[in-house]
DNA sequence: ATAGGGTTAG
């Protein structure tokens, strides 16, 4: 019988169409090679569809059994997807009946297998059963597969044990260990390679980009070029990635001209890249050009480009027009415009547009829970952080390392110390950033030593500090007056893992020597350190003067801090209350004089507290609270029950000149106290008073709510600018350093917020 | 019938 004419069926439909015709023709039965090629283009067009697979299976069950069905049998596990027994049971049928299997049977068990121990196994088998002749095919497949698996080590062994090594393992081994990060590796095997296409480069290039190492990226392409190698389009993406990230916007220009000289193909990838380079670089000009000729189409990722660097160059009203405008918005819009709002300090429109991820059928991500929990973490707003966390409980998105990262530095920030614990506990897998969130979360809530025994099972556990780590020890040391730790960490960072410190070690280091009252040596630091000191540092010097009573040195730090930062109120406050410490009422009324002079504003304290999910704010002397008659009546109980047992107010931190009676009042009618009223009368006994303030806590009401908490047997944890006060029993978690209050806060715990949530 | 590179968000 001749070999008829059949066309080639392009759909599973036309397939079994043409299965009819070879059936009542004979032809199925008595023509393999006609059956051969009903089997082999139905699997051509197989969808990864269980039933598909079905269909194939069955027919192939019909056929004569041959090398070439089995590898075709085996095909279609690999494109369809099946249960991952059914590729090694048809290869137990395989040697049973007695087939041998070649190059093509082993690509297709490894396109199937998921695990080392069966590849493992395979490529015994394979070495065991292969002709020598079919290897070169099988060793790169089996490259292929570790490097899908995420294996290096096994697919450079791979490789490495390939005699007569063609262009494609090159290839295949550079770009895979460029895209597991193994970029030492990806290089030096470059610079070996025989032939060093474009497709090597390009890998290498992306890998140094995405490593955030954009310098390395542009110094690699820049070597390809002089070896002759010319760019393709998927190269000048890759650079383009980098030159965004190094705001690069000379190179990314020359690149978009390169583009339109030699007439590359202008892909959609192509589009984003430039819009997202341009829109980096803040060049709005160019990245509207290229949007509204070729970007407005319906896909998301061109407007996520240009959405995200208008938010990015704080222009998050133009940003959310084009939001506004778009068709189709995906996740990454969502989470880019979110992100946005919330770098903006709009919180409110951030959790609308969360809300509103509902109504668009959008399923919450992992990022965007990130992102709000930041937000949460600024804010110290603990309810919707808990909501958050019970989010993630509900598994309504999958916990990874970020996210449990993200959710016990909110737990931490928002001074719950246990919470964060508990999550920190329960993390499977944690990474530096787990590890320095918790230094930094303990650290800022005045456990110093717990922080330190961490950092220490941190280094048992394998996890290499970085420069942050150190940063979270240091303010671990300062926060809690550890000299003799500090001066060990600040020497150990260097000699141990050569981290130079930054500015902000410096401000740790001398802030500590300052609380310990060694003002000299920490003026011996700031005039050697190679950087030059910023307002944090004079800030520091200036309140260790106050302490220790450097009258002299307290000047001259003052004098830096108001070039610095002449508009900033509290320098002016700190140095005035230093001249009336000391008597000096003439150079006390001279500072007032110049702080009128120069129109300096003062900020304005507030505190708040969340009662039922509502957030009530006071500032001092504040009478606009509707139930603030009760407030009162508390205050003046609080007032009475604490002269009962002896406290006197420390009216000397008031400036104005009144008499005590009015000084003993303003004190009373501090934000902090009225809050505190607030929360006494309206939670149930057992929670615990939560008060967010935007200034320092001062000194009277510090050691005022040191004996609330005992008179009232009441936790209270107070946020204020630069740490937490937990007081319990009449003590505070601060140690009173609060006398010393620190003007460092390395880690940023805090962001000012106009409304809240 | 086979195997290699890229963009947008923490």
């Amino acid at each position: 019988m001749p070999p008829a004419p059949w066309p080639t069926p392009r759909t599973v439909r036309q397939a079994a169409e043409l299965h009819a015709r070879l059936t009542t023709s004979g032809h199925l039965l008595h023509h393999p090679p006609s059956a051969r090629h009903l089997l082999n283009s139905l699997v051509n067009c197989l969808e990864p569809h269980p039933l598909h697979l079905r269909y194939a299976l069955h027919l192939f069950d019909r056929m004569p059994p041959s090398t070439f069905l089995f590898d075709t049998a085996l095909r279609a596990c690999s494109r369809a997807g099946s249960d991952p027994h059914c590729p090694f049971l048809l290869f137990r049928r395989m040697r049973r009946a007695g087939v041998r299997p070649d190059g093509f049977t082993f690509h297709f068990l490894f396109k199937c297998s998921s695990s080392l121990l069966l590849c493992t196994m395979l490529h015994a088998a394979c070495l065991r059963t292969m002709l020598p002749s079919a290897a070169p095919f099988v060793s790169n497949s089996l490259i292929h597969m570790y490097i899908q698996l995420g294996l290096a080590a096994e697919a450079r062994r791979a490789f490495d044990e390939i005699h007569v090594k063609d262009a494609v393992a090159w290839t295949m081994v550079i770009s895979g260990l460029a895209k597991m990060g193994m970029l030492c590796d990806a290089q030096l095997l470059l610079s070996q390679a025989p032939v060093r296409d474009v497709i090597s480069w390009t890998s290498l290039i992306a890998a140094y980009s995405r490593a955030n190492r954009a310098k390395e990226a542009v110094g690699c392409f820049k070597t390809m070029l002089s070896h002759g190698i010319a760019p393709d389009e998927v190269t000048v993406i890759a650079v383009l990635s980098a030159c965004a990230k190094l705001k690069d916007l000379e190179l990314g220009r020359s690149l978009h001209l390169l583009v339109e000289e030699k007439g590359m193909p202008t892909s959609e990838n192509l589009v984003v890249a430039l819009i997202d380079m341009y829109a980096k670089c803040g060049d709005f000009g160019h990245a509207r050009q290229v949007f509204d000729a070729v970007g407005r189409g319906p896909r998301p990722q061109s407007w996520n480009a240009i959405i995200d660097g208008y938010c990015k160059h704080g222009h998050v009203d133009v940003a959310r027009s084009l939001f506004d405008e778009m068709e189709v918005r995906d996740i990454i819009t969502f989470n880019s415009m979110m992100t946005g709002y919330i770098h903006s300090g709009q919180l409110r429109e951030a959790l609308l547009l969360f809300m509103s991820m509902r109504r668009h059928d959008l399923r919450v991500d992992n990022f965007t829970v990130v992102n709000l929990l930041t937000a949460c973490a600024s804010l110290g707003a603990l309810p919707q952080g808990r909501a958050l966390h019970a989010c993630i409980e509900q598994r309504l998105v999958e916990a990874d390392i970020y996210l449990g990262t993200a959710l016990l530095d909110m737990y931490m920030k928002c001074g719950r110390v246990d919470e964060a614990t508990i999550v920190f506990r329960r993390m499977g897998k944690r990474d530096v950033h787990t590890w320095t969130a918790m230094i930094a979360g303990l650290a800022f809530n005045g456990m110093g030593k717990a922080a330190l025994e961490h950092f220490y099972q941190m280094r048992c556990d394998g996890f290499q500090p970085n420069s942050v780590s150190y940063i979270a020890v240091m303010t671990a040391c300062s926060h809690s007056c550890l000299l003799n730790e500090g001066r060990m960490y600040f020497d150990e960072m260097r000699i141990l893992y050569n981290i130079h410190p930054q500015i902000e070690h410096y401000g740790c280091m001398i802030d500590l020597l300052g609380r310990s009252g060694l003002v000299d040596e920490a003026m011996d630091l700031v005039k050697t350190m190679p950087i030059q000191p910023n307002a944090v540092i004079w800030a520091s010097i200036l309140s260790a003067c106050r302490v220790h009573k450097h009258i002299d040195l307290a000047q001259c730090a003052a004098e830096h801090l108001l070039k610095l930062e002449p508009d900033e109120d509290g320098v002016y406050v700190q140095l005035y209350n230093i001249y009336i410490d000391s008597r000096q009422w003439e150079n006390a009324s001279k500072i007032r004089m110049l702080m009128e002079e120069r129109q300096v504003k003062k900020t304005a304290g507030y505190s708040s507290i969340t009662v039922a999910g509502q957030v009530h704010k006071f500032v001092v002397s504040d009478k606009s609270h509707p139930r603030i008659l009760e407030i009162i009546a508390m205050l003046e109980e609080i007032s009475h029950r604490l002269k009962s047992v002896g406290y006197s107010p420390l009216t000397s931190q008031i400036t104005v000149d009144v008499d005590e009676e009015e000084k003993e009042q303003a004190l009373l009618a501090h934000s902090e106290k009225l809050a505190i009223a607030f929360g006494l009368i309206s939670l149930a006994p057992n929670l615990p008073v939560h008060i967010r303030k935007n200034l320092r806590i001062c000194e009277d009401c510090h050691s005022a709510i040191k004996l609330i908490s005992r008179l009232w047997n009441r936790e209270i944890i107070v946020r204020d600018r630069s740490r937490f006060h937990h007081f319990r029993e009449g003590t505070c978690s601060c140690n009173d350093f609060c006398k010393m209050m620190s003007a460092v806060s390395s880690i940023t715990m805090f962001s000012v917020h106009p409304q809240g949530w």
